[in-house]
RNA sequence: GUGGCCGUAGCUCAGUUGGUUAGAGCGCCAGGUUGUGGCCCUGGAGGUCGGGGGUUCAAGUCCCCUCGGUCACCCCA
């Protein structure tokens, strides 16, 4: 059967982002800007496509998201791409082509696409906000990078979360702690869940991570990884927990958590939001990858970041009631009933003026118009009629606060203003959990 | 990818054992008030009943398929 009609809907997994609650992300994003850029931080902006080998290489060809959840096409050159399941490969990869300075520090906010079954706080496409640290293995880099996801999340007013953390050890000792992990598990293949019965020798690592009861079972009492550290990733681990502590981040060791991807080296984290379903509680999560870079091809360099997902966290915030949505307010609304030329020229100047103004179109009545300059949610209304059209004056009408409205002469609409204005209205942001820089108008006036 | 539940106006929903022109609230528009928003009153616009097929004299109501949503598993943000 014909398709008439252009399926105006979004594809499966994805959604749109709109006003009012897109304010959320703008101030969400700001937010994240300003803590990581006060660290060092500088924004990297890098394709949403990369060849497929990146990811391939980076992630983990037996890892779930490029195993099967990888968006991947050929362009018509012929070229193996992939939209990115994740961010840190991509910025590993920028950094191997460009070779800055060491140490490197970016951060980024993404889409980011995987081919998997949605669900509550799960798409296909996602948004993630990162960073990524090169060029340094020292430990207080661990604790730095930590303690700005957990700093970020606080900012939010969120406050029911958790930082787990956990070490994978390095190539020295990762091989013998999998081999004691297997050791155990042969002895209890019997209780293992359906998955992991068969498939628990290939990476025994994983069977930890598992939530069955027969896994959670049988790697009770299994070997910890933190108790079979070499010296050197012991000792970079006690350095980390160390400076948690002392920079007052809480967490807790999580001997299970191994994540899902191959890069991960020594430290790893997660933060999961108490209050989310247990299924999709994650709200961020990293660690250190400090083999990535020569998997991509560039010299041995150690790193480490994270990535937050931006959808889960809204949630989480949601289900705390924090970082409530306030949208940016118009300064003044002009209502126009002689034609629409003075609110054209009145709106425009006031914008070059640093106001937020708005107006009205299509030549509606005062009454719809002040309607409108109500809804808007506009600190005052000025009023164009005839009288004041004859008069060179505009009627500067307060909304919201009190008072009364009075006639001042065109050339001194922008005093009036700036005089009728509540503090309210004037701070952009003041009322959004101080996540974000707060943009005060009297600074956008000079 | 596997399974459960769901799909009626922009939104939240009602629609009697299948039976005349499919309803409400909110929102939107207009009027009541030929210069004044919020409250109130009146009216109006707006629906392929997700889509397709089938059963029937008759389908929003039943059946099949399909698309979409949602929840769980898997895995992750």
């Amino acid at each position: 059967m014909p398709d008439e009609t252009v399926a105006a809907r979004a594809p499966t997994g994805t959604h749109d982002v709109l006003w009012p609650e897109s304010a959320r992300w703008e101030h969400l994003v700001a937010g994240f800007a300003a803590r990581v850029e006060a660290a060092g931080f500088g924004l990297a902006v890098t394709p949403l496509i990369e060849d497929v080998r990146v990811f391939r290489r980076g992630i983990g060809e037996g890892s779930d998201v490029v195993g099967k959840e990888m968006y991947e096409l050929e362009d018509r050159g012929g070229r193996r791409l992939a939209l990115r399941p994740e961010g840190t490969a991509p910025v590993v990869r920028a950094f191997v082509q460009h070779r800055p300075p060491l140490p490197w520090k970016a951060w980024y906010v993404t889409p980011a696409f995987r081919y998997e079954r949605p669900q509550a706080g799960r798409y296909r496409q996602h948004h993630q906000l990162g960073v990524e640290a090169l060029g340094t293995g020292d430990p207080d880099l661990d604790v730095e990078v930590i303690a700005l996801a957990d700093g970020f999340f606080r900012s939010l007013g969120l406050v029911g979360f958790e930082a787990r953390i956990n070490s994978m050890g390095d190539a020295a000792c990762r091989p013998g702690y999998a081999a004691l992990v297997a050791a155990h598990l042969r002895a209890r293949q019997d209780q293992l869940c359906p998955e992991h019965a068969g498939r628990w020798e290939a990476n025994p690592l994983r069977v930890l991570d598992c939530k069955k009861p027969g896994c959670v079972a049988a790697t009770e009492d299994a070997p910890r990884f933190l108790d079979h550290l070499c010296d050197a990733c012991a000792a970079h681990f006690a350095r980390v927990t160390d400076g948690l502590r002392s920079v007052g981040v809480p967490y807790r060791l999580a001997h299970r958590l191994v994540r899902g991807f191959d890069y991960y080296t020594r430290t790893t984290f997660e933060f999961s939001a108490e209050h989310l379903d247990a299924a999709q509680n994650g709200i961020g999560g990293g660690g250190r990858y400090d083999g990535l870079v020569e998997q991509l091809g560039g010299p041995a360099t150690p790193g480490i970041g994270f990535g937050i997902g931006v959808e889960r966290l809204l949630l989480a915030c949601d289900a705390e009631g924090v970082f409530p949505v306030d949208p940016p307010r118009p300064h003044a609304f002009v209502v126009d009933v002689t034609g629409g030329a003075e609110a054209r020229d009145l709106s425009i100047a006031l914008r070059g003026a640093g106001f937020r103004v708005e107006r009205a179109f299509d030549g509606r009545s005062m009454k719809a118009q002040l309607k409108a300059a109500d809804r808007s949610g506009a600190a005052v209304a000025l009023i164009v009629g005839p009288d004041e059209l004859a008069a060179g004056t505009v009627t500067v009408r307060p909304l919201r606060a009190g008072g009364d409205q009075r006639q001042v002469a065109r050339d001194q609409v922008a005093e009036a203003l700036r005089s009728a204005i509540p503090a309210a209205h004037a701070v952009d942001g003041s009322r959004r959990g101080g996540a974000g820089e707060e943009r005060h108008h009297d600074e956008e006036l000079t």
